[in-house]
DNA sequence: TAAATATATTTGTTGTACTAAATATTTGTA
DNA sequence: TACAAATATTTAGTACAACAAATATATTTA
């Protein structure tokens, strides 16, 4: 049957997502970063774009919100980042990085650069387009909501 | 700099392997499958090797043992698989499914390749091609041990 | 203005990932 | 044979993902 070839996608998609993360957090571990991958993402996306509402800043770290504040907690614990509530709607509160979040994130980022780069060796600019294009194109399709 | 574009490929390739996963949950529950995604990656290894080892069986569904013994431990209680122990390496616990384990896995097969498929529409068979040939590279670039 | 509805966040629960350490058993070697 | 090393599995602890429900506050509407 055609189809079958097409049944361990996700196998495969699944197994190199998680492998990414892994050589990432090890390769973390072993610089002594103390933090962890998906602590990185929302470390980074402040760094861009400060002051940003808990539910923006979920959007923007494609985590949901029960996810994202269980990291931020963990940020506030670090003295990474600050909670500060919104006086003009008091259900918000807005996320900034403190002095010693921004400098982590600027002395990590061209190690964390580093890092992901290991991934594309052997590997080249072409792929990269087809990568991104066929990955979208999954997602979307699939995000019907 | 050349490498910034590469910097956001890990985004992408979680968000979609999340995206994957989660798809085939919502559709698992929607149909009323009453098992997790994990758990019919594990099912569905049984059913076409019986009688594997935990440790093999880990291997096989790219899950470290730790992981694999809890995915393992609720198939029990659902009644889908048996442990056994090996009377030649009483360490060793070889897993098969039980009938109505075997009689899931048969019923679900059609409709799980189904639901995989959503994922290539508007693809074509070079770009899936292009898409194992890249993951496994990826996948290949990091996994040093 | 009071009640209904909507929005932002948090809490609770279940399941998975990874590490380290514990347990039981087997194998290799002195 | 006895002891050390290796192997298979489980347990414990922390982190993250998804979902549902709870809480607090805003907005809409009757």
């Amino acid at each position: 049957m055609l189809n079958e070839k097409f049944d361990r996608y996700s196998f495969i998609l699944d197994q190199t997502a998680k492998k990414v993360k892994q050589f990432a957090q090890s390769s973390f571990a072993e610089k002594g970063f103390d933090i962890t991958v998906d602590q990185w993402t929302v470390l980074k996306a402040l760094y861009e774009t400060d002051q940003l509402s808990q539910k923006e800043l979920a959007k923007r770290c494609g985590k949901d919100q029960p996810t994202l504040t269980r990291i931020v907690d963990i940020l506030l614990k670090k003295n990474l980042a600050e909670r500060i509530t919104d006086e003009t709607d008091r259900r918000s509160l807005y996320l900034h990085l403190t002095e010693e979040g921004k400098l982590k994130v600027a002395s990590l980022t061209p190690i964390v650069t580093e890092i992901r780069m290991k991934a594309w060796e052997n590997l080249a600019d072409e792929d990269f387009e087809a990568f991104t294009r066929i990955l979208n194109t999954i997602y979307n399709n699939l995000n019907i909501e």
